[in-house]
DNA sequence: AATCGTTCCTGATAGC
DNA sequence: TGCTATCAGGAACGAT
């Protein structure tokens, strides 16, 4: 599932080829992952776009264009944006297409969005225009925003589990629920313990781990469990570097106990109770 | 205000 | 073999 380090990674590994690229056309074969405006003018829209550049911000993907209008995109659970040949086949859970002519070569080649579970969505703002879920977000866990007094400040506040707080996109934005049970096994605190618990060596050590997780996870390139792929079709690596994620039943590489699984959130939760306290 | 459950959706897997 | 049930889960939404 794509989380911070993914989509930084596709962005990452499409930004330069659809740079300066002409839309030309394109092609709505799941018409509902589009959510605003409605299909027929987000086409009409899109007539002569150019892409100038893409931004990440929390889990959300921006494609900036000529016009000053923003695409937005998300991935949420099994979203791919592939760029290929227009020869390549149609794939099976293939939504939208993309025909992007670049102008010097006279070549086109597709942007291609994939979505098995299509619960992907696209949004197309003008200038100045924004999104609830994107206005909302907290700060970039990699930018300069994200402070220990930032993160003492919002932890020491709430009495909800410290698992949910991490996944709270409002709080901190771009984890997911691997990089929530990661970090939180790095820190060695339990998920159920309440935010406003933490001793404050926990929160210190919560603030270091956090960046260094998603840091070494996008020079991984991220993690592919079942589906993530970037722009090219190619897996992450940081699926063979997880340490507790997905390892339940398994030995803690830390003590060698037997890792355990739980809810929290409605989310699946992997924790080490030797290690995690 | 904060927290909970439900919804969207398909594929992998378990159990009979 | 072939069926049904369960699980995976990000974020919007409604309910409490």
């Amino acid at each position: 599932m794509p989380e911070l380090p993914e989509v930084e990674t596709v962005k990452r590994s499409l930004e330069e080829k659809i740079k300066g690229k002409v839309v030309q056309g394109m092609e709505f074969l799941v018409p509902q992952v589009i959510k605003r405006p409605t299909p027929e003018e987000f086409r009409e829209a899109f007539q002569g776009e150019v892409f100038q550049g893409m931004g990440r911000r929390g889990k959300y993907l921006l494609f900036y264009l000529h016009s000053g209008k923003i695409l937005v995109s998300h991935l949420r659970m099994t979203g791919q944006l592939i760029y290929c040949s227009p020869e390549t086949p149609q794939e099976k859970h293939l939504c939208l297409i993309f025909s992007l002519l670049d102008q010097a070569t006279g070549e086109t080649n597709h942007l291609r969005y994939l979505d098995i579970r299509r619960f992907g969505c696209f949004y197309l703002l003008n200038p100045g225009e924004t999104l609830p879920g994107l206005e909302k977000l907290g700060p970039e866990p990699l930018g300069v925003d994200f402070t220990l007094d930032y993160l003492r400040k919002v932890l020491t506040n709430k009495k909800g589990k410290i698992k949910a707080l991490l996944l709270d996109q409002e709080l901190i934005a771009g984890i997911g629920n691997i990089y929530a049970d990661e970090t939180l096994f790095r820190a060695g605190i339990m998920p159920d313990k309440p935010g406003n618990a933490l001793t404050e060596a926990e929160i210190i050590r919560l603030y270091q781990v956090i960046p260094q997780v998603l840091q070494e996870s996008i020079d991984k390139r991220g993690t592919t469990i079942s589906d993530y792929l970037d722009s090219e079709g190619k897996k992450g690596d940081f699926q063979n570097y997880l340490q507790i994620y997905s390892r339940a039943g398994e030995a803690c590489m830390n003590c060698g106990n037997v890792i355990q699984k739980t809810k929290i959130g409605g989310r699946s939760s992997c924790f080490c109770p030797q290690c995690q306290k």
